[in-house]
DNA sequence: AAGCATTAAGTTACCCGTAACGTAAAAGGT
DNA sequence: ACCTTTTACGTTACGGGTAACTTAATGCTT
């Protein structure tokens, strides 16, 4: 490759014009297909380019500040979290198809990863941001604004958003399970999750679900594995310690379907019936709860649909189209065969 | 925001010095920490910048060709099977910790969308690739040897690879089940896969595994599930054709476990139990196998080591430091008790 | 044939940082 | 007191594209 003299070793425009005799103006203007230019010099051009390897540098484009970029940031707690990854799945799919990149990052659901990762993201001027939550730092929140930039926060319905919103509201999914399950006839229910920080949409669906629970005469238990991911394992000792801990608990609620498999998966150990002996709920509708022989009262939220939907409010934006500033893309309650459907069903 | 008279409404350096009374190479060395200023100096434009506002732009840093981008691009076939999804988790987290962020680009198992997503993710002058699989187009692979960049091709172990390799033999992991499966006393088994490509792991598996029980006496009967993912739902109606189509089978291997658990609910729901009735095997050892109340059989991939390991070799490569050109992460088997353990064993 | 419009180019300036180089003043050495 | 080194800056040029402007040649009109 004698052509690439450059200081990077890539072949630029100026080598792509010199090697077609024209200047590189000329050469812009035929790979931009804009026009002002004869067949032959665009022939000729086109040759070079291909001859060359010539792969434009889109730095450069976006840099002099001609056109935005197209990348787009997007910050996932992780992808362990199946959800999360489906998610993802569905904002790529879509920016993708319309030429947008993803630069993902993952937060750890901390504010202090997510503050860095927006400070770094943001300097390499994305065309957008779609950030998983709510819940910002301070500074975060000041770059944010001072952006200037489409933003859609998901997941976590924010009703005054710094931009848009797409997601659900969290506090009322969980007042429904904590509904369903008083009317199953449970009385005495034990929670199990873990605690990365009170601003999370897990809390919210805690909340809302004891404050449902509570209103109806029945009371909640938790149990919360610190420093945990949100898995199967967690769920397994989450829910020994649970019933260690209290005894009379009819159901267990849990943050999610990973956790609430290993709760299934101890109380079935332990030589106990479900729903008979205890009953289980999880929260977040995995697919693969819909093929066990046993379905999972869970919540379903459509995932793909959520990160289509925040992509899609993204593009509005960036091409100038309106476009609404909040979305609720709803869920709905899975009543499945893990818990007993009690006097008021 | 008044003072962002910029093009782009973005402050930029200058506006800092002129702000702080210096020059804008002073306002960069104090921002770089690189030293030649005094105290005074520092403090002075640190406020400046505290105040404006000001982010970097790292695009112009990188344009101008002193160093190279923080980008490095990762391409995965989709984030609907989990154990991409870990890979991927593996990869970003080591990246991230680092200061390198994940471009990413979802090639849904077509070396077309690969081809097309590498053009592009090149143009933004990434540090470096991480590929999924070893088959790239003619063009993709003319452009990735053009490029000058590390490149570590994952997943299917790549002997002589474009650059760097990490990943398993998928032939030999497929022989292994294959032996295990007739030392098990199988004779006659069925396969359930999808098929996107003859080029790609799931393939080599196949192959491995055909090769392996043909070789002892055994044969193996194919259904492959066109244009579908390889989740539950394709394992489960492949389990009905194959068993529909073909009478005797005693065993079935699955591209995976989603598809296997899908063949397993299959199974139990026309009331067969399992193993005495059919073995199921699968692939890939999805975390929620190990808390079903049947260990699934399947065979293990360390899925967040594979991708710490292929960060790895990124970055040592990125700092000039010596990396291995290949490097084999490694399967083992699990026997599991979803197929009988026969007369060899 | 003169005047005007159109086509097919080329030229210049700019985007925002940083390397390389230049320089004046202060500090240090003998 | 003179020379050398160090400190603390400033100035210039550059990277790879593109907008905006300029220019030369060709085509068309009346």
């Amino acid at each position: 490759m004698s052509e690439k003299i450059n200081k990077n070793n890539k072949v630029s425009l100026s080598q792509v014009a010199k090697a077609a005799g024209v200047s590189k103006m000329t050469a812009s203007r035929v790979l931009r297909g804009e026009g002002g230019y004869s067949e032959n010099t665009r022939d000729l051009v086109l040759k070079k380019v291909d001859e060359l390897g010539y792969l434009p540098n889109r730095l450069a484009t976006v840099f002099a500040g001609d056109t935005s970029s197209t990348f787009v940031g997007v910050s996932i707690p992780d992808l362990g979290n199946e959800v999360f990854a489906h998610v993802l799945e569905g904002i790529d799919r879509k920016l993708g198809s319309f030429g947008h990149q993803t630069v993902l990052g993952l937060t750890q659901h901390t504010q202090e990863e997510e503050e860095n990762w927006i400070r770094t993201v943001l300097s390499w001027q994305p065309a957008g941001l779609i950030l998983t939550g709510r819940y910002h730092s301070v500074r975060a929140t000041e770059m944010l604004k001072n952006a200037g930039i489409p933003i859609v926060e998901i997941w976590d319905l924010n009703s005054s958003p710094l931009d848009m919103s797409v997601g659900i509201n969290h506090f009322d999914s969980g007042s429904e399970m904590g509904r369903y399950l008083i009317s199953c006839g449970y009385r005495s229910i034990g929670y199990v999750g873990t605690s990365h920080d009170t601003a999370n949409a897990a809390t919210a669906r805690l909340e809302g679900f004891c404050r449902a629970v509570e209103n109806s005469g029945g009371h909640v238990v938790k149990q919360l594995c610190l420093h945990d991911t949100a898995t199967y394992y967690p769920g397994y000792y989450g829910t020994e310690q649970l019933l260690a801990g209290s005894s009379g608990i009819e159901c267990v609620f849990y943050q999610n379907d990973a956790m609430a498999f290993g709760g299934l998966q101890f109380c079935a150990g332990k030589g106990m019936e479900i729903p008979r002996d205890i009953g289980i709920a999880g929260w977040g509708d995995l697919p693969i709860a819909s093929v066990l022989p046993r379905r999972l009262t869970s919540c379903h939220v459509p995932h793909l649909r959520l990160g289509q939907a925040a992509a899609e409010m993204m593009l509005a934006r960036l091409s100038n189209e309106p476009s609404e500033a909040t979305r609720d893309i709803g869920f709905h309650l899975i009543p499945g065969t893990t818990v007993t459907r009690g006097p008021h069903g």
